[in-house]
DNA sequence: CCATCTTACTTGTGAAATGCAAGTGCAGAC
DNA sequence: GTCTGCACTTGCATTTCACAAGTAAGATGG
């Protein structure tokens, strides 16, 4: 596991404000839902689903995420124009974080997608190997093209 | 466990979402561990100590907490200046999530706090009750006043 | 091989959020 | 009554954001 050396305009050292500088905004980690939950791996994709993200603010995400070692891009092999975005494992590993966000908001606040939170309720590790695994192969037939 | 009625400008239903407009900024999730871990309670605690926020964010960030039922308010009954910040139940409910935000920056970056981390690598559900009784005597103490 | 379409962006503009410095109002201490 | 401490608010410059429009490079159809 290979580690950046610590920025150097960090607000502090504590591993909470190192996070929520990557992922505190209001959008980063909704991209990184689409990708791990629903297979998204395209602009388009991003774009035209979720909660409406503007393209330029969708662009500097992208970026943002890459830089910080979350997600990599590379080519589609079918088609020059398109750009895949991958989660790294730095980025699959964020995924008991998102999940004990989804819970927590479907404890206290009233949400949809009932099916994915009683599947994470029922059991949380199993979920999450599932979602391992499925970034696994998905990895390995990409990486392998 | 009461729930809010949906707020009529929520981007979209998903879980992930409320959580992310409740919590995706730069400055919220700081403020609750400040207080969970940390046990601060006043304005002049949040103001001086971490990462350096500016008075006006705090106290914007405060209201919108309080709107969400994450955080509430009592005066100091010792000192009528005082306000007392102390998490609901709903904010303690949040310790999972902040203590996978720490895990994972911990496993990625290079950070400081080790004593911290270790001692939640170790043994996470021990942290998790030993934050909740905290939180429980706490608050006990200071309704009962 | 040329026109057209798609994809992944960039650019421009106004609105909103943020950061910083200074000031206000109220409670308590002296 | 003055002075200090606490929890803010206000004003203003800077940064970020949202929305609309435009652009470059690769694909597609004739």
């Amino acid at each position: 596991m290979r580690k950046r050396k610590p920025s150097p305009k960090r607000r502090s050292g504590c591993p909470l404000n190192a996070s929520v500088e990557m992922l505190g905004d209001r959008w980063s980690l909704l991209i990184l839902r689409d990708m791990m939950l629903r297979g998204f791996r395209t602009y388009k994709e991003f774009l035209k689903s979720h909660e409406g993200i503007a393209t330029n603010i969708l662009a500097d995400r992208l970026r943002k995420l890459e830089a910080h070692g979350i997600i990599t891009t590379k080519r589609d092999p079918a088609d020059g124009r398109k750009l895949i975005y991958l989660l790294t494992a730095k980025g699959i590993d964020l995924a008991p974080v998102l999940t004990e966000m989804v819970l927590w908001a479907a404890r206290h606040e009233e949400t949809g997608n009932q099916a994915l939170v009683r599947q994470i309720q029922n059991d949380k590790e199993q979920f999450l190997a599932a979602v391992r695994q499925r970034w696994a192969e998905k990895t390995i037939r990409s990486t392998a093209n």
